[in-house]
RNA sequence: GUGGGUGUAGCUCAGCGGUUAGAGCGCCAGACUGUGGCUCUGGAUGCCGGGGGUUCAAAUCCCCUCACCCACCCCA
């Protein structure tokens, strides 16, 4: 009979992998509380129409990326491609914009997308994002990229560089179309065909081409950053002279574009040196909140990719050392299993497999294991109420009384 | 979605029309009855990814399919 095997583009973490990724999440739920961020958590599954009209109807993500399907009532529903529209939506259900006049968030979880698969690119993926509400202030801008740079450094990747750009306010960003759009038509004939399509649904994207004769193209071509109004202006200057300050690692990329319809002002990527693609990245959307039917909120914020993140960072986790026991004897597995339940209770990791076997075989196991701290007991020990750990790197035993085990155990071996 | 590569033992891979499909590592047992990593001896391994075809004969050639990897695309 044929196995069954995880569908295409999914896959599971496995406990080894899992410990990386645990370690980094509680250094990030820390650094997340340090700075006054909330976990906030929203259904997987969202209206369809979330995303069209937050994503942007246009984009790649929603036109053919996205799982869809219909409920029993005929419902037009969407697994989650991407996690601001979702807290978007929640802030708004919530009213929190009348409660308080700055929100911070901070989401982890699961998003799906139908792209095919390849090295740290999953249909199931999972980010962990931030989101503030309420602060039209370039500080904010530069606190999410502060969080976001010290986010990704906890992992292990310190190699990191924010490239920043800032795509202006809508009316900047109305007056720069109108003068791309003049800029590429007559030159549109030169473009390759991906781009030819970008022109007409996703201008911007087409900075993002990495074709050779398209970049010649646009070598000339009007920038964002020359069309700013006096306010976007001196707003990019601020964030800029802000991430200075903090003396993170900053690139101007005048020609840094994102994918997502809601982007307005600030952008930025979190680039590493071993990755062409970024592992973070993110923006300001002032008009998102309005799109969405609710008042108008400036809003920041990014999303971190874990699978790349993690693929990238070789965390060294701090793990409770691991105590085998092994039991010569049916008396010492008894005296032994209830040894085990205290030693437990003193917070200690032990686990045994149970098994008779000669001590010479069990001690194979646990060294090839690469198990450090071996638990002996049989008869001898029993009779004198003690028992013996072993160290097995030092070759080391210490003999030890059943009389407050736990304590000494603790000394020894941690 | 487009193009290319790879699927053989638990792992890394060799075999590329012709005996019963191999190596290294790992695994199991013994030498060695309460003290391990070394050594020696012996042992088990497999729908050769799946389906179809060509052939006297297919792991090997052809077609289809599935999965993984790489690049594009997309994006974090």
């Amino acid at each position: 009979m044929e196995s069954v095997k995880a569908v295409r583009g999914m896959r599971d973490l496995l406990p080894e992998e899992l410990e990386r990724w645990q370690s980094f999440e509680e250094k990030a739920r820390q650094l997340l509380a340090r700075y006054g961020y909330q976990e906030i958590r929203t259904p997987v599954v969202e209206e369809k129409g979330l995303f069209e009209r937050s994503v942007g109807e246009q984009t790649d993500i929603v036109t053919k990326e996205m799982y869809t399907f219909l409920d029993r009532k005929g419902r037009k529903l969407a697994l989650r491609p991407e996690g601001t529209a979702s807290v978007v939506r929640a802030y708004l259900e919530a009213n929190y914009f009348q409660k308080r006049k700055i929100s911070r968030f901070w989401y982890l979880g699961p998003m799906f997308r139908y792209d095919r698969p390849q090295k740290g690119r999953y249909r199931q993926f999972y980010q962990l994002g931030v989101e503030v509400f309420g602060g039209q202030d370039p500080f904010f801008d530069v606190e999410v990229m502060a969080l976001m740079f010290y986010l990704v450094n906890s992992s292990g990747v310190t190699d990191l560089t924010i490239h920043l750009n800032h795509l202006g306010c809508a009316q900047c960003q109305h007056n720069y179309l109108g003068v791309l759009q003049k800029f590429v038509r007559p030159r549109a004939g030169f473009l390759c065909c991906d781009c030819q399509r970008r022109l007409a649904s996703n201008t911007l994207r087409i900075f993002d081409c990495k074709n050779e004769r398209c970049a010649e193209v646009l070598e000339e071509a009007p920038l964002p950053g020359n069309y700013l109004c006096q306010v976007c202006q001196d707003r990019y200057e601020k964030v800029h002279t802000g991430l200075k300050a903090l003396g993170l690692s900053v690139f101007e990329d005048k020609r840094l574009v994102r994918g997502l319809d809601y982007y307005t002002g600030t952008v930025f990527e979190a680039m590493t040196g071993r990755e062409t693609n970024a592992v973070a990245a993110g923006g300001r959307y002032d008009t998102l909140t309005m799109a969405l039917g609710g008042p108008a909120i400036p809003a920041v914020g990014f999303a971190i990719g874990l699978d790349r993140l993690m693929a990238l960072c070789s965390e060294t986790s701090s793990k409770l050392p691991v105590i085998r026991a092994i039991f010569l004897g049916e008396e010492a597995r008894k005296r032994g299993f209830l040894l085990l339940e205290e030693l437990r209770r003193e917070g200690l990791r032990v686990e045994t497999d149970y098994e008779e076997r000669p001590l010479k075989n069990h001690l194979q196991t646990a060294s090839r294991e690469k198990v450090v701290w071996c638990l002996i007991l049989g008869e001898n020990e029993l009779n004198r109420e003690q028992f013996v750990i072993k160290n097995m790197e030092t070759r080391r035993q210490y003999e030890i009384s059943f009389n407050g085990a736990g304590q000494k155990v603790k000394e020894l071996v941690c």
